[in-house]
Order: structure tokens, then sequence, then C-alpha cells
DNA sequence: GACAAGTAGCTTAGCTCTGAGCTACTTATC
DNA sequence: GATAAGTAGCTCAGAGCTAAGCTACTTGTC
């Protein structure tokens, strides 16, 4: 008899354990308990911000782009090379965002007066107004999945998260 | 003064949010706080992963195909419909991992027996020798990575992750 | 002020994925 | 047993990424 109560539902990820147990009871499956759960969850809700953003006609990368502008505060404006370090994207990548972006209208590319070698990209006035509508839309997509867990539940999981983020991210 | 202590250490995350709290104090931040993790988690993660499986030839999808016959159990055969469906992945690209991973020599496609539209696949004896190392390198660099939290945090986590992806995954 | 080294952004080749469409085959219906 | 609908796996075009290499410019050193 466990001190644990047996859960009441199980998920595609204890399965696998499970498995995994029968042909290789020797192997150890703690790690896999929780990246397994995190690889599929941010499959699952990268696949639905894909879907929020897409009537807004851009993409989760070029969201990305557009938030971490909007975010920098006025006037909007960072070099190609700052976002590229920010998403954690080769520069290569970034240009292929910006383009689009800037076919769209909602950001423009112009010459840094203090470094002639650099850019500055700063968001439109529609590039605005678009991102601050797609970024509430967003939030509140992620929060109402987040619900299920309650207030309290979620503290917890966002500390154990962030100690899990720094022991893996370094 | 606040019941709850300030944390010791703040990770890029918590910045972010302190960013959109200045720009966009009235937006609701709750959910990235626990999904913006969860997205640099499992980028961390999966890029270190991608490093582990190198030595042995394979890439990170490529793992996960031999991984999914090794945990069927003997006589390691599944089908390409079942493993593009279990990895969720289109059959064109199962078609790509099966084509390298054939001529690598770790699997073999023969015809089924039953339904001649379809076919089986199975690891080679190279194949399941290269799995059964690569698992138990694999997994033992995920809990290595997870050993900071001390197990009962693990646990407490992996529960919470649990109910998190039966909320997002439906 | 000349020159080596470093940095910014872009281009290109190569990789892997998706989505649409194909052929071959099986299942259901009459 | 003919035929319509469904399914298995493959091919191909298109999208987005990385890594390497390019030009233009800046910084550091003497």
């Amino acid at each position: 008899m466990s001190a644990r109560p047996e859960p009441r539902h199980a998920d595609p990820v204890d399965a696998i354990i499970e498995q995994w147990a029968r042909v290789r009871p020797d192997l150890d499956t703690a790690g896999m308990e929780v990246f397994g759960r995190v690889y599929r969850i941010a499959r699952a809700m990268g696949d639905r911000h894909e879907q929020v953003y897409a009537p807004f006609g851009i993409s989760r990368g070029e969201f990305d782009v557009l938030a971490t502008l909007r975010r920098a505060g006025e006037p909007y404006t960072l070099s190609p090379r700052q976002l590229s370090a920010t998403l954690m994207l080769t520069t290569g990548g970034m240009t292929g965002r910006l383009d689009k972006l800037e076919r769209a209208g909602l950001l423009r590319r112009s010459p840094d007066p203090h470094d002639r070698r650099g850019l500055q990209v700063t968001l439109t006035e529609e590039g605005l107004r678009l991102i601050d509508e797609a970024v509430t839309v967003g939030a509140a997509e992620q929060s109402r999945a987040l619900a299920a867990l309650g207030p309290e539940r979620s503290a917890l999981l966002s500390d154990l998260l962030r100690d899990l983020l720094l022991a893996t991210e370094r």
C-alpha cells in the first residue's frame, strides 16, 4: 500500500514509462517522466498558438519578433542582432522573419545612426496595433489552459519550472 | 511585506514578465509564466539531446523512431503508420526518417503479409544494440538534469505536469 | 594612420518538416 | 462481383531553420 493514492487519470507519458518498465526494467525513467511531459505540452500549446495567431496573419515565430519589440517599450526599436540573440535564432533566420514582417508593413528597417554596419528595426503603427491585440488574445489562451490547475498549483508549478529552467539552461 | 519570500534567483522568464508589466500592466501574464518556461526547457533539453545522440550517428527524431520500436517489445516491429501516429508526424516525414535509418542499417522494411498496402518496420540487431545504449545514456542525461530539484519536488513537478498535459492535449 | 581582428547583417546550400496529391490496395455496400 | 469509399505509403513543392561564407564597417594596437 502506497502513501500516495493511485492517480485518477493516466496520461500518454505514463503509458510510455510503463512500456519501458516492461521491456527495460533497468532503465532510469525519472527524467523522462518530467521532460516527456514538457515536450508534449510545448508541442500542444505551440500548435494552439499557431492557430491563435493565424487570424492576425502571422506565425508564432513572427509573433515573437513583434512581441519582443513591443516589450522593449517606446520607441519599439531593437537591432536584428538583439532580436536574434533574444529569440535564440541565427542571423539568417532573423533576416527571413524581418523580410516577411517588413513586407507585411508591421515593422521597418532603418540604418543605425551610430554604427553604419547596423540596422534599427522598429514597429510601425500597424505593427503596434496588431501585436497589442495578438498578445492579449495569446496570453488569455495560455491562462485559460492553465486555469485547470487552479491558482495555487499554478504558482507552485511555475516555481518548480523556474528551478528546472535554471538547472537546464547553462 | 509579502508572505512568500523573494526568490533568490530570477530566470529569463521573470525578466520578460517584468518587462510586460512595465509596458502593458493590464496584460494577464499568469499563463506565460508557466508556458514560457516550458518552451525554454523543451528547447534547452532538446538541444542537449541532439548532442547526446550525435555520437551514435542519429538525430533526436531518429532516436524517437528507434525508441518507439524498442519499446514495442519483441519482435520490435511496427508499421510506418503506427510510427507516424505515435510520433505525431506526417507520413511524408516518416518516410524520410525510415529512409535514413534503413540506409544506416538500423532497421529494415518488409511487406506486411496480411495487408499488401502496408509495410512492417523492424529493428535490425545493430539497431537494437544502438538504441539500447543510446536510451540508457539519454535517460541518464535527463535524470541528471532533474536531480537539481531533489526527488520529492521532482515527483511533485511530474504530477503537476501530468495534469497540465491532460488539460492542454485535447 | 595603417592594419589586423572583430562584428552586423545578408546570402546561399542543405536539411527536415508539412500538405497536397499520387498509386496501390482493402473494405463496405448494393 | 462491381463499385464507391477509405487507407497505406510515397513523391514533390514550399516553408523555415542552421551553418558557413560573404561584404561592409568598426575597434584595437602599434
